[in-house]
DNA sequence: TGAGGTTGTTACCGATCGGTAACAGTGGCG
DNA sequence: CGCCACTGTTACCGATCGGTAACAACCTCA
């Protein structure tokens, strides 16, 4: 009854040994909501994709909104260890780390799985202020917008939070533009974009 | 029986003289789609906000998605009616024609009741290929896309493709970032963005 | 062996989805 | 007046939405 070795503690459970159900449910849920959208992908649409039911979601997760916000923070998360494994090489040096950011956003945005950003997605879909998913997304696109500027200002650029800003948009709309062009869509110039833009700011 | 003086095509009627219902369902429809989303809007809703029920509805429409693809039809004319009443002013000095329209893009798009650009939030809501709103918003980007290659080609910039691309994207960022910021944001720094890339481009 | 936790299964809830049938009322115009 | 187009109303359809109750099977571990 006190401590035994595995799955006592449900907070531990959580993260740890949880055998496999949740797991194949977050999955599943998350590639759905990325390629068709969250408001598109219903609970049972998951569950049986998920090889499992209803039932066993509703073990699982609280609500659907809560496991839309759960899998906007994986997004979240991800996006980050992206970010900073592009960033990591260029250490010190802030305009290579910018080329090197745009040249894997471009190469990554213009895959064929590619269905833009989940977090922006997800910021046209959910209008709701409640909704636990909103205030991921928007904490997720404030700090885009903190790390390029501080990327502007680490460059020693003239006016760099115009310029931070500048590089955000090119990105955000990259993301956007994914979605209504293939492959060769106007995201090909983003990386000559920034790079014109950093030029023209001194960086 | 013949000609009488109003109403009797019904292709005329439609466009002309109809009554109202069709038109206040239409137009109810177009905010709510706007402000909320096109899936999260029903067609109770929609009916109900017009004053009317769901069976007028249906005498006026053919279903939800033909709606949806007039509506988004709507918003691509009105688009480039303002685009072309920006544009217009400037005619022969594509360079100024350009600011106009960031200028006016960053008063349109900080404005309080902005919610992005509505072709733009379909391209995200609505994956289904068949759907036939997607079509009205694929050929509505790319003529975007056109416009500003034909833009920036006209400035007589270098690589002028490149240009009108890094153009758009600022634009659809400019969009996308007005989803989770408030009137502040990055959109705030695209016509600053635009000057500086033209001027990059020798335009 | 026995107990507890995790699953699968089935049926169900009220609400809403997009869409339709049938009928009553109303207005304009010949 | 009488016709007819338009509108409102009500009730309904099958499907799906998010979410739950109850019970049987299972596996693990003591």
């Amino acid at each position: 009854m006190m401590n035994t070795v595995k799955s006592e503690d449900p907070t531990v459970a959580e993260q740890a040994g949880r055998p496999r159900v949740r797991d194949r449910i977050f999955e599943t849920a998350c590639e759905l909501f990325y390629r068709h959208g969250i408001r598109a992908v219903g609970v049972d649409a998951i569950a049986c994709e998920a090889g499992t039911n209803k039932m066993s979601f509703y073990r699982s997760f609280a609500s659907k909104d809560e496991l839309v916000a759960e899998y906007l923070r994986f997004k979240d998360r991800n996006f980050w260890i992206w970010w900073d494994g592009i960033v990591a090489p260029h250490q010190g040096q802030p305009r290579a780390q910018a080329e090197a950011l745009f040249e894997a956003h471009v190469n990554k945005t213009c895959s064929k799985e590619s269905r833009g950003c989940g977090l922006a997605n997800a910021a046209v879909e959910i209008v709701e202020d409640e909704h636990p998913g909103r205030a991921v997304v928007i904490a997720h696109k404030s700090e885009i917008r903190r790390r390029f500027r501080a990327l502007a200002k680490a460059m020693q650029a003239r006016e760099p939070e115009q310029l931070g800003d500048a590089l955000m948009l090119l990105m955000e709309g990259g993301y956007l533009a994914r979605l209504t062009f293939p492959k060769g869509g106007p995201v090909s110039s983003a990386l000559h974009a920034a790079r014109v833009l950093m030029d023209a700011h001194g960086a």
